[in-house]
DNA sequence: ATTAGGG
DNA sequence: CCCTAAT
């Protein structure tokens, strides 16, 4: 609760520069909602964390690239902001065969001495003895599957141009379908690509939430209704769109199990996912120009996507 | 059990 | 992504 606006860092509504991140309650676990608390999903087959660079996490991917390697296999979703920290932040990591997650504190990231030793770790709930492997997760999940929320606790700093922190949150896949005016911008935030938000598109300020209650709006607005329920929302990468289409221009549309077991059988795809890119992407390549909202793919990548939809249509 | 197609 | 009729 609290989610008093004056608490934390910093005033609010913010001044000038300021920067705060959105605050949600976890609608899964009714997670408390701080305002210098960020809800943060990350969706991965699984969060290696002895693999993971976390200050590499604090820092933000470069290109869409790096989320692969930040979060080893993660898919996480969208950028939406930018920040500079000035304070230390701790971030708790899940994965979905731990029981507990894992906090790490992270200096900021303009503050980094040298490439010292890792940052310092320690298990939550009281157990030191987390164990390496931890095999034998899942009872105590508050979220079913390979979905894990990674929760943020950062101030409002200033934002400075250039050292800006960023986070991968899907604020998307937390929101209700309806009722958070922001939702479109988002969206389309995510549709061009947009991995992180200069100054001039923080729609995400305090300033284009409205008003000092934002942040409560936002965790009212998905009280009691269904967000972050998909079972499967990360979203297709390039290397994936890549490959299926490769795959499908091989082997022919069609045989979307065969295709799931041949080409995808470690992928969180499912036959019918697969069937239903391919229509998508068919539907996005070949009707006018205008509407190509897809993440631009490479010029061969179009042309058999284009070769495969005339072919078909032949065969009709 | 799978697929095609609409929602 | 889900649902369902058809296969």
């Amino acid at each position: 609760m609290e989610a008093g606006a004056s608490s934390g860092t910093g005033s609010f509504p913010a001044e000038d520069g300021e920067i705060w991140v959105p605050v949600l309650s976890d609608p899964l676990d009714g997670g408390s909602n701080s305002p210098t608390q960020a809800e943060i999903e990350v969706y991965s087959a699984y969060l290696d964390y002895d693999a993971m660079d976390f200050q590499a996490v604090l820092e933000g991917p470069q290109d869409e690239h790096d989320i692969e390697k930040l979060f080893g296999g993660a898919r996480s979703a969208t950028y939406i902001k930018e920040a500079n920290l000035t304070h230390e932040i701790e971030c708790e990591f899940y994965s979905p065969t731990s029981d507990h997650g894992m906090i790490q504190t992270l200096a900021p990231a303009t503050a980094l001495p040298e490439k010292e030793e890792a940052p310092v770790t320690m298990a939550l709930g009281g157990g030191g003895e987390e164990d390496k492997k931890r095999k034998g997760g899942g009872k105590g999940h508050p979220l079913p599957c390979q979905r894990r929320s990674m929760r943020l606790a950062l101030a409002a700093t200033p934002l400075e141009e250039g050292a800006c922190a960023t986070f991968i949150v899907d604020l998307l896949d937390y929101m209700p379908k309806s009722g958070w005016r922001h939702r479109s911008r988002l969206r389309s935030a995510r549709k061009r690509g947009i991995w992180s938000l200069n100054t001039e598109q923080t729609f995400l300020l305090p300033n284009h939430l409205g008003n000092a209650t934002c942040f409560q709006d936002m965790s009212s607005i998905c009280k009691g209704k269904k967000c972050g329920h998909r079972k499967n929302n990360d979203h297709w990468t390039y290397e994936e769109m890549k490959k299926l289409v490769d795959a499908l221009y091989i082997s022919g549309v069609g045989n979307w199990t065969k295709l799931k077991h041949e080409n995808f059988s470690t992928s969180v795809r499912t036959a019918m996912n697969l069937k239903d890119k391919w229509r998508n992407l068919k539907k996005a390549y070949t009707g006018n120009a205008k509407k190509r909202i897809l993440p631009t793919l490479d010029k061969d990548c179009v042309e058999k996507i284009q070769k495969l939809a005339s072919k078909m249509k032949l065969h009709l």
